[in-house]
DNA sequence: GGGACTTCGTGAGAGGATTCACAAACAGAT
DNA sequence: ATCTGTTTGTGAATCCTCTCACGAAGTCCC
């Protein structure tokens, strides 16, 4: 019985980092933490780390702090994270590559358990335990898997197409890695992560230092 | 005369989608756009785009939209992009050289000139034009290519002491892709983006819908 | 040159997110 | 049982962001 009450946005986005310190904590053998301690050690200040939690519901005690493990299995609830859930990634270029073997994926629930791509090359074979299939078995591979979420690590050229095809087999969740604006209907959920607009805004920020000083 | 006022950092972020998405425009021969249409393919609306631009300076003419080129040029401007950026990948492995290869990094500015690893098979080696340094060379290569950012591929436990080595060398903007939280000194700019948080959002927002609609 | 039409730039208001200070609650010692 | 320490949970105030409506400014046509 967790995740009623809205959770704001931003505290959303800020979970799974907490997650990240409590089981680096846990694996350290720590049983409980401040919110003092846990907001160090996940970069943000201690009263924005409580108000977060709050929103997850009183799962600490005053005057103690937070028991590590029933906090992480708060926060994994909160998160739906209980369940995993398989994912797809199209384009197995370098990109796609690098990501299907990304551990952290798997570690955290969202083990990669088929790729699509439209080099013959790699159709039918497989890579690091990721089984290669063309565009056009889209629907069978996700029927099969019981997918829910993709990712997108095409070229800019392919990946409008290969989401309107996602789209069409009824995947509602979609995770963009490359640079181009797409474009889904109201009900599907993207988010994209563009690589090098985070260097643009560091780029930004650099420039604007300079400027300051002057 | 742009780049002073102060521009929101939230402006600051969408800055590089409408970039983009000039250049997509300006490639096809468009050399006027509306505020409804530019919105409209940079995946936002249009009174916030105006008043984005607005922070920069007034470019736009009423009646008539804004000049590709022109508007370009003027976020290229304070972007701090006129002049390319060099970057150093710490951690040659999958991941470091998807985003070695990755042409939108050099695309707009920021060529990787160097990588580092610790691997000695990788060390004195070029892949794919991009040469692999030992740790001990980074004020070297940071030095003799004028770097002013780096990115951290490296497995997590070597992220921090690649980290601390960049930062004793002088760099001042790190972007992280390692999913650990690493600390800086308060001068030092350090972006982190974690790829599997954006699949916990997604996952996040999958079990909601799915409470919501109980 | 004047009028109709289009589109930008912006001020005011609403909605979120962050900060801060402090009361409430618990543990542990005596 | 009481008192002292500590640490949480949260309302109030501040700041930032987004939305919206509309005046200002330009184009184009007659």
């Amino acid at each position: 019985m967790n995740s009623y009450g809205h959770i704001p946005e931003a505290t959303v986005a800020r979970l799974p980092s907490y997650l990240r310190t409590l089981v680096d904590l846990a694996a350290v053998g720590v049983s409980t933490v401040s919110s003092e301690e846990l907001a160090e050690l996940s970069g943000v200040n201690a009263p924005k780390l409580r108000k977060d939690l709050s929103h997850l519901g009183t799962y600490g005690t005053r005057g103690v702090g937070y028991d590590v493990d029933y906090l992480r299995f708060e926060i994994n609830g909160a998160l739906g994270l209980a369940n995993t859930r398989p994912v797809v990634v199209c384009g197995f270029g370098n990109l796609g590559r690098a990501l299907a073997n990304h551990t952290g994926f798997t570690e955290r629930g969202f083990p990669v358990l088929a790729a699509i791509d439209t080099d013959p090359a790699k159709i039918g074979h497989t890579f690091d335990g990721v089984p290669v299939h063309s565009p056009s078995e889209i629907p069978e591979v996700v029927k099969h898997h019981l997918i829910a979420i993709a990712v997108i690590s095409t070229p800019v050229e392919a990946s409008q197409g290969a989401v309107d095809r996602l789209v069409a087999t009824g995947i509602r969740s979609i995770l963009n890695f490359s640079p181009i604006n797409l474009t889904v209907p109201a009900d599907v959920e993207l988010r994209s992560v563009d690589l090098s607009t985070q260097l643009q805004i560091l780029g930004f920020h650099l420039q604007k230092a300079v400027i300051d000083e002057s």
